[in-house]
DNA sequence: TGACAATATGCCAATATTGGCATATATTTG
DNA sequence: CAAATATATGCCAATATTGGCATATTGTCA
């Protein structure tokens, strides 16, 4: 029950359900500086946020190096249950917006991983162009 | 969005889940004093939770007299979506009290309709009794 | 009209949450 | 080892939420 509070709660929040709607379309696992440039938050509210969805129990991590992959934990039918409900229930216009975004930063991955690490803000589009020049 | 917010808000209370679950798991409409007796708190917090649950568009109301039932408002797709789901995420163990305590108020309504007011505490079952033996 | 009953709400102290900055930790690379 | 980078976290003031009591409001009925 207490655990039930604590995931509505976590839900409860602009930048998490922000963030774990990106999760939850995309089906993908993310590390913190791709979310920077989905969202665009500073770091620490990014990984602020993904710490109390991770306590939820919403995430699971998985370290490579320096870079943390964030992923969706489907190991219990409620989580599988919430996800497959939140994927239909949040249709705001306003995650289309990040959802291009996050798109756009992926394009920069290499064998399906992160390399690019922090871009400075408002540099994103210009790394993608470089990147298409090569 | 500010809206999805508020209403993943209204859900992470304890005592709004446990109301809420009330009227999902019966779809049934429900006065104040009978959900006292279900959920065993005072009137003002029920009234106080009731509240929040109407600001989020979670409930409506029907006056008739000094009696107010609340119902599900299910005037939205969103909101039929969410209550299904519910229905089926929230089976907490802790659920089930409240589904007895308030199955026993029921039976002192009279054309489905509450008819005894507030029942000072630890009378229900004796009240009960009562009606059986008229 | 007055007394009473059902429900709602104002107030306040205690507690919890947020937002932002600075800094810590951990890992990689030279 | 030192420098650099990705991520996490401690701290603190501002703000929001809770829980409880007292009281207000609305309607009924004698």
């Amino acid at each position: 029950m207490e655990k039930t509070v604590e995931k509505f709660k976590a839900l409860s929040d602009e930048t998490r359900l922000r963030i774990i709607n990106l999760f939850i379309k995309r089906d993908i696992n993310l590390c913190v500086c791709e979310l920077m440039d989905a969202i665009q938050i500073p770091q620490y509210s990014i990984s602020k946020a993904l710490n109390i969805l991770k306590n939820a129990d919403f995430f699971k991590t998985e370290k490579e190096g320096t870079w943390v992959y964030y992923q969706l934990n489907k190991d219990t039918p409620d989580n599988n249950s919430l996800f497959s409900f939140l994927k239909k229930y949040l249709n705001n216009s306003n995650f289309l917006d990040d959802e291009t975004r996050l798109n756009d930063r992926l394009t920069l991955r290499k064998n399906n991983r992160c390399v690019v690490g922090i871009i400075p803000e408002g540099d994103l589009l210009k790394m993608i162009k470089q990147k298409a020049e090569v």
